[in-house]
DNA sequence: GTCAACCATAGACTATGCTCTAAGGTTAAC
DNA sequence: GTTAACCTTAGAGCATAGTCTATGGTTGAC
């Protein structure tokens, strides 16, 4: 699929993507077949990894953490236990996130009770 | 105090103190006594407000839904039920984020399984 | 053969939240 | 009387995460 299904697919703009692609979370690929045009194709993996994107952003993770969790999930240049060290580190900060959270949640209940 | 000693009572620089002033979250008062200069002079609760900022922070909140809580606390021109009204909906934000963020647990749970 | 609807790259612009520099004033210690 | 350590305002600069514009190429419908 080119861009424009791409970016409908995942529910975010042409330009989102090409920022993510500069940024190297998406990656297109020629065909090169196809020697009239440079356009650039994506497949289902890059459905995936936007759909991952999009999650991982509204848990409040930082393009370069996203960029790890995808670097752990795609790149094969890192051996299961090196994926998994990762992985388990955003677990962790998940769970830092989720406490910090509930300590705001605590504020504001108290806030609540005082007014 | 002086604006060097809310710096090192809060943990944040004298610089962000300045800028968050100038975006209403803290507010120095001048002592009309003194003449010879303008400081500015902030007292216990600008420590309260600083301390509610970095934690709100924390919890993922933008300054200007940190500002939204800090006029419910602070501002009197708000009637009670108004005031509760903002916090209740901010509590409701918080709900949300960590449902987000336990989505994102799922996710990278179900990422460490497969591989 | 031209118009719409795509595609591409390059780079300018924006908002948020700081962070720092410049330029100048006051006060206290030596 | 000058040096250090504060204070002030004004404004420049930076990182993140987009968002948009300019410019130009291809393709298909009419």
């Amino acid at each position: 699929m080119l861009i424009n299904e791409l970016a409908k697919r995942a529910g975010v703009s042409v330009h989102t993507i090409r920022f993510y692609e500069r940024y190297g979370l998406v990656r297109g690929h020629r065909d090169p077949t196809i020697t009239s045009n440079n356009h650039l194709h994506y497949d289902e993996e890059s459905v995936d990894r936007l759909e991952l994107i999009l999650d991982a952003k509204s848990a409040g993770f930082t393009l370069q953490e996203i960029s790890e969790i995808i670097d752990a999930w795609y790149k094969d240049t890192y051996t299961k236990r090196e994926k998994r060290q990762i992985l388990e580190r955003k677990l962790q900060a998940l769970d830092d996130k989720i406490k910090e959270l509930r300590q705001m949640k605590k504020i504001i209940k108290d806030c609540l009770e005082e007014i």
